[in-house]
RNA sequence: GCCGGGGUGGCGGAAUGGCAGACGCAGCGGACUUAAAAUCCGUGGCCGCAAGGCGUGAGGGUUCGAGUCCCUCCCCCGGUACCA
């Protein structure tokens, strides 16, 4: 046997022990112990594991070893969010099958994952492109719309005219095509989407969720409640009737001041509003706005810009007349797309105001402020309302309220809490995705395929040419069927799914993936949900993270789960970046390869380093020359353990063991518990060091000598779990340390009888004191005023107070 | 602009209001070696021969005591942005 610590050899050795018993393997509904769901998200299979992959996942999987140690059956589930555009990319610019890039790409990084000693339960792997997953997907789809929470609209979405496609947000860069560098331009196009914004309310409540403030304040924002009015404006319709353009406002106690209004430019009132002499201005503006960048049109720097249509609605309030203009300033997708421009109390609308020449007629006195004069700028608070019928002389402070009490009893408008959040959008003109399964029939309209008839499999030998439309399309033989209705020909729905979808329930089916006749069981569902750990990282805030509870609440509405959220516990990991402090990138040159670096130092140096590197939240420059040091370190342990020391049989000893052995036991149980792995390192580097220099100092007590061994290789086993396997074994330990209970601290070990306190002098340390630990305040007084560097400090002053800290310091002040 | 998170040695970082710089990297000195690598020991904020003084982005404050709490400001990173 090779006493040299070989990563290459031992890492290999155990990772094929561990696979063959199977020793990670959840155990489905074992009552004798606590269950712990730990989950990290899922990868998309580009290929390859790099250092961006370790980062999320070591950690995690050192999080679930101690979990297990701690005596939890614990759920610890690895797969693949492998439905997306690359893979259709490859397809497009290579002719390779999508399916084959995609299960060639998981077959290479599976062994990748092994080979960094994570202890994922492979039985229970889901593949989102499976048709057994993806049959699920279909079913939650199909579950959605039967509940009304699914429905097809008219939408903008992002047009590549070189493409001649639909694009993906994500294909959006800079608002230009990823690929062909056009111009992105809207389109209107009849998508399906999933009623998130049902749940707006109560995805802004984080009950009982340990989640990471930023995570909620970021859902928060996106969600965007806002409380306020709806107000209608009646126009002339083009029939000679009347119509109402109805708009959102937090400031109904404004409405006085609503000198003129703005729509949007794809507001559909529009046409119907323009006059002859407008139209075609209007018109032209229109055509500007659509071609438009996004970057352009959310441009807060840039000046805005509109056109009058030459129409007038009416103030419902005052029965004047006010102007009704375009402008791209006003979002379609915010409220109604329509808002009554206040001018002197907002600032948007005061600068179109003056751009254009329109009235500013203020409602409310402030302080400071000259209302008879010209405004120079709007102001948004002030004291009591002045030009405004009902409300005049009233304090602006509960107006909103009252003007809404006005609007509701005339009938112009009611109250209404409006949310920035919309209703996802989850069509997409892909091949590589969950065929939605929906039919179209002439007879029957939209038909949705019997559950019986799923998964909608996709068909194989598809041709990629971009059209414009979905692949799929062109795949006659799998779109013509029978309506499941009629039986008369029909088209299938030929759009996929957002990829969202998949990765929306897929913590779900870990619970049970070989279910073939639900998505999981109800038995599996209550034993291992809710998840109670989350590992991922932050960049999923509004989506994922969003779209994952969404999902849950509908479950839990459905009577499919019980809980409110899926993931009890959040936890973000910062971003590794390359040594240069940059994300890493090949352009730039920085990558560091993990299989490299595994090669040079082995596995455990990696995952050891990888969490060295400082707080987990806070990611960082991975910087590979400090790797010396948990080389170093690991070596040393190696030896610490495999070379015998002298012995001797001796109390002393004995105690001094066991009091290193277990301030460090309590150390790093309380660091892992917190996820602190770079303090939870160096805890064990103390620990090696001091029990090291125990041995060196003379002989050691053997049984004190061996409890130090066992509780070390217990806590290193998370972190470095092969060689901690190795060194177990080595030392005549039976198989395997994993599958061990985490040391227990015993406080008494721990006790001190003589503690060294800092002896201060108005602040600053001037010489420090052995004294007991239970020592009273008095005597420990009587002590340090007997010290000549404390009389040398005072220099003759008398002690005015005494602060005494036990055990830590003594400050004097004189 | 707004919202989060930061700013501590040459570097990564540590520190329930209580001894700033744990642990590690790099450096320096030494041992071993023909030599180098590896390993081990020592050293390790700055100024100073020393006593001592000064030090946690800047300035103020609270406190016996502030990296930590409060106020004002500067800089960096992430997110978001005409949201009516």
């Amino acid at each position: 046997m090779n006493d040299r610590y070989d990563p290459a050899v031992i890492e290999e050795k155990w990772q094929k022990r561990w696979e063959d018993e199977q020793i990670y393997r959840a155990v489905d509904f074992d009552e004798s112990r606590p269950k712990w769901y730990a989950l990290t998200m899922f990868p998309y299979p580009s290929g390859d594991i790099h250092t961006g992959h370790w980062y999320p996942m070591a950690p995690s999987d050192a999080a679930a070893r101690y979990r297990r140690m701690q005596g939890y059956n614990v759920l610890f589930p690895m797969g693949f969010d492998s439905f997306g555009l690359p893979a259709e990319n490859a397809a497009i610019k290579r002719g390779i099958d999508p399916r084959e890039w995609t299960y060639s790409n998981i077959d290479r990084m599976r062994g990748q994952l092994r080979r960094m000693g994570t202890s994922f339960d492979w039985s229970r792997e889901v593949i989102t492109s499976d048709p057994e997953f993806y049959r699920w997907t279909q079913w939650w789809f199909l579950k959605l719309y039967e509940k009304g929470l699914a429905y097809r609209a008219e939408a903008a979405a992002n047009w590549c005219p070189g493409c001649n496609t639909v694009l993906a947000n994500e294909q959006v860069v800079d608002g230009k095509c990823e690929r062909s560098d056009d111009v992105v331009e809207r389109r209107f196009l009849t998508q399906w989407f999933f009623r998130i914004t049902e749940y707006a309310e109560e995805l802004l409540r984080f009950d009982g969720i340990d989640w990471p403030e930023r995570i909620k304040v970021m859902q928060t924002n996106w969600i965007g409640r806002s409380e306020g009015a709806l107000l209608h404006f009646p126009v002339p319709s083009e029939g000679g009737g009347e119509e109402t353009i109805t708009v959102f406002t937090t400031r109904p106690d404004t409405v006085y001041g609503a000198t003129f209004m703005v729509l949007a430019p794809e507001h559909p009132l529009v046409a119907g509003l323009t006059t002859d002499a407008q139209r075609a201005e209007v018109e032209a503006y229109i055509g500007r706005t659509a071609k438009a960048t996004e970057i352009e049109r959310l441009s807060t720097e840039r000046e805005k810009t509109g056109v009058f249509t030459g129409g007038y609605a009416t103030n419902p309030f005052t029965g004047e007349p006010v102007p009704v203009w375009i402008a791209d300033y006003v979002l379609v997708t915010y409220g109604t797309g329509a808002i009554m421009a206040v001018p002197a109390h907002d600032e948007r609308d005061f600068e179109f105001a003056r751009k254009y020449g329109l009235a500013v007629t203020p409602v409310f006195t402030a302080p400071g402020v000259d209302h008879e004069r010209e405004l120079e700028a709007a102001y948004t608070a002030g004291d009591v309302y002045i030009h405004s019928g009902e409300l005049d002389g009233t304090p602006v402070d509960g107006g909103v309220q009252r003007a809404i009490e006005i609007a509701e009893r005339t009938g112009a408008g009611e109250g209404t809490v409006n949310y920035r959040l919309r209703d996802w959008l989850i069509s997409r003109q892909r091949y590589w995705g969950a065929p939605i399964p929906m039919v179209h029939c002439s007879e029957c309209g939209i038909v949705p395929v019997p559950e019986d008839q799923l998964p909608v499999v996709l068909p194989e030998h598809v041709t990629f040419e971009p059209t414009g439309r979905s692949p799929l399309t062109e795949v006659e033989s799998w779109v013509n069927v029978p309506c499941p209705q009629c039986e008369s020909p029909a088209r299938r729905e030929t759009d996929t799914m957002d990829t969202f979808v998949c990765s929306s329930w897929y913590e779900m089916r870990y619970a049970d993936p070989n279910n073939a006749i639900a998505p999981f069981s109800k038995e599996a569902a209550d034993y291992w949900f809710p998840v109670d750990l989350y590992t991922g990282g932050a960049e999923h805030a509004v989506m994922h993270l969003l779209y994952v509870r969404f999902f849950w609440k509908a479950a839990r509405d459905m009577g499919l789960v019980d809980q409110d959220e899926p993931m009890t516990r959040l936890f973000n990991q910062g971003v590794i970046l390359g040594p240069d402090g940059n994300r890493m990138s090949k352009s730039r040159g920085n990558v560091v390869a993990p299989d490299e670096q595994v090669d040079r130092w082995g596995a455990d140096a990696l995952r050891c380093q990888i969490m060295f590197i400082g707080p987990w939240d806070q990611g960082g420059p991975y910087n590979p020359t400090g790797m010396q040091g948990i080389v170093r370190w690991l070596n040393r342990v190696w030896s610490l353990v495999t070379e015998e020391p002298r012995y001797s049989d001796d109390e002393m000893s004995r105690a001094e063991l066991r009091k290193t052995t277990h301030t460090a036991i309590h150390a790093v149980t309380g660091d892992i518990e917190a996820l602190r792995w770079n303090t939870l390192i160096a805890r064990l580097m103390e620990f090696s060091t001091a029990i090291a220099k125990q041995r060196d100092e003379g002989a050691v007590d053997r049984m004190g000598w061996e409890e130090s061994i066992e509780a070390m290789l217990l806590l290193m086993a998370p972190l470095a779990p092969h060689i901690a396997e190795e060194l177990w074994e080595r030392s005549g330990r039976p198989f395997s340390v994993h599958t061990q209970s985490w040391p227990e601290f015993v406080e008494a070990y721990v006790q001190e009888e003589g503690v060294e306190i800092a002896v201060q002098v108005n602040g600053k340390v001037r010489d420090r004191l052995f004294v007991a630990a239970d020592a009273s305040e008095a005597a420990v007084t009587d002590q340090v005023l007997a010290l000549s560097r404390v009389s040398e400090f005072l220099g003759g002053r008398s002690p005015k107070k005494v602060i005494y800290v036990a055990g830590k310091l003594i400050n004097i002040v004189g």
